[in-house]
DNA sequence: TACTTATATATAGATATTCTATATATAAAG
DNA sequence: CTTTATATATAGAATATCTATATATAAGTA
């Protein structure tokens, strides 16, 4: 069965992440502001997401250590996470376009 | 906190019975068409989503008996209904911005 | 000083939703 | 006689986000 909803939220951070490497608070904020508010992301829903890529093999991580505030985690997109990218934009665009046909007649 | 997922199940039959009063087994197959066969909606997952709007006061229901095959319920939108189809199509829209929002930069 | 807000990551548990499987029932097609 | 199409329904599994909480540092404010 075909799915009716779409998820945005890996479509979105392997975009940021195929961008530039980037931490998980920093793509809190970025998905915050470029949605307008219209994405108001939580810590409890970023990281387990993050982890998940992570175990999938879609981004890679690495701690930097700081000496001022908290150390970050900085993200990488790999190979397998530009794939699942293009395979996500494309389920985006089959979504959207489902819905609005639907929504046409 | 605002979702990160929009689902259009409800938006597309409250959007099918504003046409005009439908039963299930119409409306699976409309969404189906008119999708492209992007939405195999099963039944499992229509009757319950049917029942919940109905639930809610969204739509109102009545058997029609007939002479062949079986019974059907035909299902019509209540002025509450078209209020939530409103809502639903507004939620769409900024659903749909802010994913491509933070898709372009 | 003390409190709040911002930065930064993390996990457990509750909630919501869809998906799968199954059940019932009739009619047409092969 | 078996499969497919029509037609509705519910229980249970799976998936996903959301809420709440915990930890830790720094800056701003009353």
């Amino acid at each position: 069965m075909k799915k009716l909803t779409f998820n945005p939220l890996e479509m979105m951070l392997l975009h940021l992440l195929q961008e530039r490497p980037r931490y998980g608070y920093e793509m809190m904020e970025q998905i915050r502001q470029r949605s307008g508010d219209a994405f108001l992301l939580q810590a409890g829903t970023l990281y387990p997401v993050l982890h998940g890529l992570e175990a999938k093999g879609c981004i890679t991580s690495q701690e930097q250590v700081v000496e001022q505030g908290r150390a970050r985690r900085f993200y990488s997109i790999t190979e397998a996470g530009l794939k699942q990218l293009a395979l996500q934009k494309n389920q985006w665009e089959v979504f959207r376009r489902a819905v609005e046909r639907t929504m046409e007649e």
